[in-house]
DNA sequence: CCTTAGTCGTTATGATATTTCATAGCAACC
DNA sequence: GGTTGCTATGAAATATCATAACGACTAAGG
């Protein structure tokens, strides 16, 4: 087993087909996939890292799509909303979805060396975050779940 | 099975029995835990609460024990880096262990409504988040494991 | 036409974190 | 005693991340 994000693959077919499965599920759903939700949606899909809101603000300002935080962050919100962008708390940053489809609760692999990010889907009720919180009566509204480490690339380089 | 966060308990008790654990084990490991770090330490297990640096730093300042940024960060490194205070990445802030000992992957309950954290500690190996790193070729050095929901008394209050 | 909800652009501000350079205290060693 | 190395501090500036607030614009529905 391994991830998209730690092996070579077509990543172009990765930005079309992402942002088409946006498109599909914004016109489903009743959503408006403005032109800067769009371009903020493709600039998180051009890579599997996670980007920062500036990094993202600089992309928009450099298009003349906006200059202000606001704009990347309101843009950032609705992606992070609907589920078709995740945030990534440990490096207060933001990543596009890549198990894209109905809601998950996401756990990232980091790669502290070439800062590529892996998603995996998990179901949080047979996680052991979700056992500790049933034990303790709390209701989980939602996880954060992200391990850093060496992905396998740069386990095999040191 | 319940959480000392979310239930009453002698709270006077926990403060002294936690400066007294720390003090010891940085006698025990060659650790100078000066006035500053104690303090610190004593202001976050004031409350099983996570708090934020420049609050911790606003009493420092109120008490004359430094007045920037740097004072509250040296002190925070020094507690988290040898596991006698965790940070919790949703919130951008601070919390002292209370399973305090060894090296230890904690998970952390976060109450929205009461803003009171639990901790608890859980082995990483047996973890899903481990499964599916080992699964990825993926090496872990450090794990973010955190639940936002509801504790036991806010769900009973709503 | 008018209203309303949603979006957008901008200014200003707040909150969090790091970098940099300089200094103080202390113990080991010669 | 003087030097060296180490750890902790102090102080200033800067970088990074995030939100509040307000007015203007626009599309949809009556
Ligand atoms: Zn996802
Ligand atoms: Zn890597
Ligand atoms: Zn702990
Ligand atoms: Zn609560």
């Amino acid at each position: 087993m391994t991830d998209p994000a730690f092996e070579a693959h077509d990543h172009h077919a990765c930005i079309v087909d992402g942002v088409a499965a946006v498109e599909r599920a914004c016109v489903a759903r009743g959503l408006q996939l403005t032109q800067t939700r769009k371009r903020v949606l493709e600039i998180l899909l051009s890579e599997h890292k996670a980007m920062g809101a500036y990094e993202i603000l600089d992309v928009l300002r450099a298009e003349g799509l906006g200059s202000q935080p606001p704009v990347a962050y309101r843009a950032l919100e609705f992606l992070t909303k609907h589920g078709f962008a995740h945030r990534i708390e440990r490096l207060n940053a933001f990543i596009a979805c890549s198990h894209f489809g109905d809601a998950h609760a996401p756990v990232f692999l980091i790669c502290r060396r070439c800062n590529s990010v892996a998603e995996s889907r998990s179901d949080v009720a047979k996680s052991e975050i979700g056992r500790i919180a049933k034990g303790a009566g709390f209701v989980i509204e939602r996880t954060v779940r992200e391990a850093e480490g060496l992905c396998p690339k740069c386990v095999e380089a040191a």
